[in-house]
RNA sequence: GGCGCUAUCGUCUAGGGGUUAGGACGUCAGAUUCUCAAUCUGAAAACCCGGGUUCGAUUCCCGGUAGCGCUACCA
């Protein structure tokens, strides 16, 4: 077997180094799903491969029979597509492969690299327990390491389930170069003969990654700090092995606010999460992109196309990064500023549909939004675009704007407050429905005018009558300009929320009247 | 506890033996105005501590401290 492909001469591109396919992967274990920090990994992975034209390879470790769901593995698949994070081979899964890390460990075992354990897990937990109650540092002891042929024959005709661990060197030290790092290196009287094997023939981690790496020529192991300790115990192995070694390049961890490691207790972690809450693939990506490496030009909003180009493993950050989710929402609301109406609306559409606002009617081969004056999807158009400036998520668009697509919305609690004070509001308001009523053409300099001139017979200014309006129509203190808003929503609705508003208003005062003796 | 890694504004970071230590998010103030967002202007805000090397360290070295990781028949 082949563990690099160097085939013809056209790979020596670059003189007297022979250009080698960059092969990396991300493998992630169905255990939960696709976590923030899990993204940038693969992230990078995949930027890099993309960087170097090589292939990402999407590899499932799913050896923890206990913990791992089929389920989990659908999110995360789901998970790396909505991030655009497209994979060139897999996704592999380590449990189809069970009879090849028994042929792995056996054959460790055969070059004196590894040998079978009787230690039951009880024993051991016992043992650790001791150890830890006379704050003794606990490593295994190598209870088994030196058994003779003869001894395991007997335990094993005895039918004493055994694991397979790998026998440490007991001096010297290994080191490696880390692309990320720098030099790493640890002593072997350090390490303990960790388990390969475990005794219901499943293999551990450690077993699991070399022998997928080797077997699917990984040439570049890119993946969280938190494996720099386990990379010598691999290196033993692939020095054992006598095959070759990957690049290691490590990540720095993602906290939370309070320098944590990232979870569940600081809100939203995983990748599903931010999407339900309105947030774009593409600004997820950047941000995460950001955390931990910048780009030689320092720009903050960056084109994928322009991240491939400039990724670099050397100029990655050591140091964790704490996951800002203010910066997040910016970087959302700048994509979403700056994403093309055609690419906007489905997204908006599928947001109403789920909010209960747009049923579709679906039509003969095309469907057909149901909202708002069935609009047609062109004037749903001109909404989106008149709304896009001011959203800092999707879910904006159900939420804050949803008196621009039903006449289904209430008014809400914060804006009464703050503009709807005044006693004379309700007449206001009710002439001004008749006067819009009457203005021709319904345009934005007409009703300009007609309110504006409303409110100078009336004495107040325009600016109270404006935001007045604007609660009536919308139910928001937010929104975009008024004289807009009146032009999207047309003649007929504005006329009737502003007389709709003035009845409230004038219930409103009654109920109140009728409340205080 | 043992081993390892890391350390620049609140956060993400740039930088690097001599700099007014730069940018971005956030915060605050102002401009604009019909609200908000956007935009523009401005402000506050950082080199963990102690030694050493050096004419000079935030930068290099050592120690401390803190944080994080590993310390499983989890990955």
């Amino acid at each position: 077997m082949c563990w690099r492909r160097l085939d013809d001469g056209a790979r020596h591109a670059e003189v007297g180094k022979p250009m080698e396919v960059v092969r990396v992967r991300f493998a992630p274990s169905p255990t939960g799903y696709l976590h923030v920090g899990g993204a940038r990994t693969a992230l990078y992975n995949w930027l890099f491969a993309r960087h170097h034209r090589g292939v990402f390879i999407l590899r499932i470790e799913d050896t923890d029979v206990d913990r791992s769901k089929p389920e989990l593995t659908t999110a995360i698949l789901d998970s790396m597509t909505w991030l655009g994070l497209n994979w060139d081979e897999g996704p592999f899964y380590q449990s189809q492969r069970l009879e090849r890390y028994r042929q792995m460990a056996a054959e460790l075992e055969r070059l004196g690299h590894a040998y079978p354990c009787f230690c039951s897990p009880e024993e051991l937990q016992a043992k650790r327990a001791q150890a830890e109650a006379q704050k003794r540092p606990w490593k295994y002891d190598g209870a088994c390491r030196n058994l003779t042929e003869a001894e395991r024959a007997r335990r094993r005709a005895e039918g004493r389930p055994h694991a397979i661990r790998f026998r440490v060197p007991e001096s010297g030290q290994t080191s490696f170069e880390d692309r990320v790092f720098g030099l790493l290196e640890v002593e072997h009287r350090d390490l303990e003969d960790f388990v390969l094997l475990r005794s219901d023939g499943h293999p551990t981690y450690h077993l699991g990654v070399v022998a997928d790496d080797l077997d699917m020529r990984v040439t570049h192991v890119i993946r969280g700090a938190d494996h720099i300790s386990n990379t010598p115990k691999q290196l033993l192995m692939y020095r054992a092995l006598g095959a070759p070694e990957p690049v290691f390049a490590h990540l720095p961890l993602i906290l939370g606010p309070d320098k944590q490691r990232l979870s569940k207790r600081h809100g939203a972690t995983s990748v599903g999460a931010y999407r339900d809450q309105g947030t774009l693939p593409e600004a997820l990506v950047n941000f995460l992109a950001l955390l931990g490496w910048t780009p030689p030009a320092g720009k903050e909003i960056l084109p994928l196309e322009e991240m491939i180009q400039a990724f670099e493993l050397e100029t990655v950050s050591k140091s964790n990064a704490v996951f800002d989710v203010e910066k997040l929402a910016w970087m959302n609301s700048e994509y979403l500023r700056s994403l093309p109406v055609e690419r906007l609306l489905p997204l908006v559409e599928e947001e109403l549909e789920k909010a209960g606002i747009g049923s579709w009617v679906s039509g003969v081969g095309n469907r057909q939004p149901a909202v708002l004056n069935r609009q047609s999807t062109e004037g749903l158009k001109h909404t989106v675009r008149l709304l896009q400036t001011r959203a800092r998520t999707l879910k904006d668009f159900p939420g804050a704007f949803r008196a621009f697509f039903t006449d289904e919305f209430e008014y809400d609690p914060e804006a009464q407050k703050k503009f709807w004070k005044d006693a004379q509001l309700p007449e206001l308001l009710e002439t001004l429905s008749g006067r819009l009523a009457r203005v021709e053409p319904f345009t934005l300099a007409a009703t300009e005018q007609c309110l504006r001139g409303l409110a100078e017979e009336k004495n107040v200014k325009a600016g109270l009558l404006i935001n007045a309006t604007r609660v009536a129509l919308t139910g928001q203190a937010v929104a975009p300009g008024l004289f807009e808003v009146m032009v999207e929503l047309g003649r007929e609705r504005v006329v009737a929320r502003l007389h709709r508003a003035a009845e409230f208003l004038r219930a409103r005062l009654a109920g109140r009247a009728g409340a205080t003796p």
